[in-house]
DNA sequence: AAAATTACTTACTTCTACGTAACAAGCTGA
DNA sequence: TCAGCTTGTTACGTAGAAGTAAGTAATTTT
């Protein structure tokens, strides 16, 4: 990726496509959404729910709505009694999944060394 | 990664490391100001608001200040008059810069499914 | 007839990220 | 003497993100 490339990521004109897209994966749930059913597969509502334990119902659903109008998970009801609707990633969001992976594992290693900087680092 | 790995990703307890890493990446400026110091190298801080353009002093002062207390970018004084100051990425910061090109690039090769998404997609 | 189940929705409140605009320090050049 | 440069800080206000708690529909179980 040349300097020139990168020129467009600051988008003066308040059009940059990659920061849009990006800026709704950087809410508080949506990568951990994603990382779950790239783990753990098929889920259902409740399941998801479950396995996720701080999230709230509400932001639960928001979140999946938000990530099934991107075509990153797909959801699919049964029309049962009670309900049963299943998430799980459709290829676009398996796509990611390399990519979140990559970051996870960063945080991962260098979370103890950031730990240390931010203690020792005092702020003005 | 496995699946074992990912358990500790959803902290039931208020305590994931990674979690608590990412978060600070994800606000609004911070993967910019990474990418920008990648790409054009060290920069004084009226060149860096200039470069990214929409960017608030206040947001830029605060977010170079998270990223310095986190160790991802150094700041240089240089005791002139009027003042001097260098911001460039430390070696940890520069080590997040492939991850954050992948996501990128996954959003610029996406995008426009994405947005076709969007457009169909009917919310409730 | 009452309670449980599942997958939500709605109304209300709280929190926090972000933006705007003014001010500050301290020397320099007109 | 006074505006101007650079790198900030401070006070203030707002929009939107997120949390809480209750309600809903249709059916089976007790």
């Amino acid at each position: 990726m040349t300097k020139e490339d990168w020129k467009k990521y600051s988008d003066v004109d308040g059009e940059c496509a990659v920061r849009n897209v990006l800026d709704r994966l950087g809410d508080k749930w949506s990568m951990l959404v994603i990382i779950v059913l790239g783990v753990e597969g098929t889920l259902r509502f409740n399941k998801l729910h479950q396995v996720i334990g701080d999230i709230s119902q509400k932001m639960l659903t928001v979140t999946l709505k938000s990530l099934e109008a991107d075509g990153l998970v797909s959801r699919t009801v049964y029309p049962e009694i009670p309900p049963r609707v299943e998430y799980a990633l459709t290829e676009r969001g398996a796509s990611l999944l390399p990519h979140m992976e990559g970051l996870a594992e960063w945080a991962a290693t260098h979370m103890e060394g950031i730990y240390a900087s931010r203690e020792k680092y005092i702020g003005s």
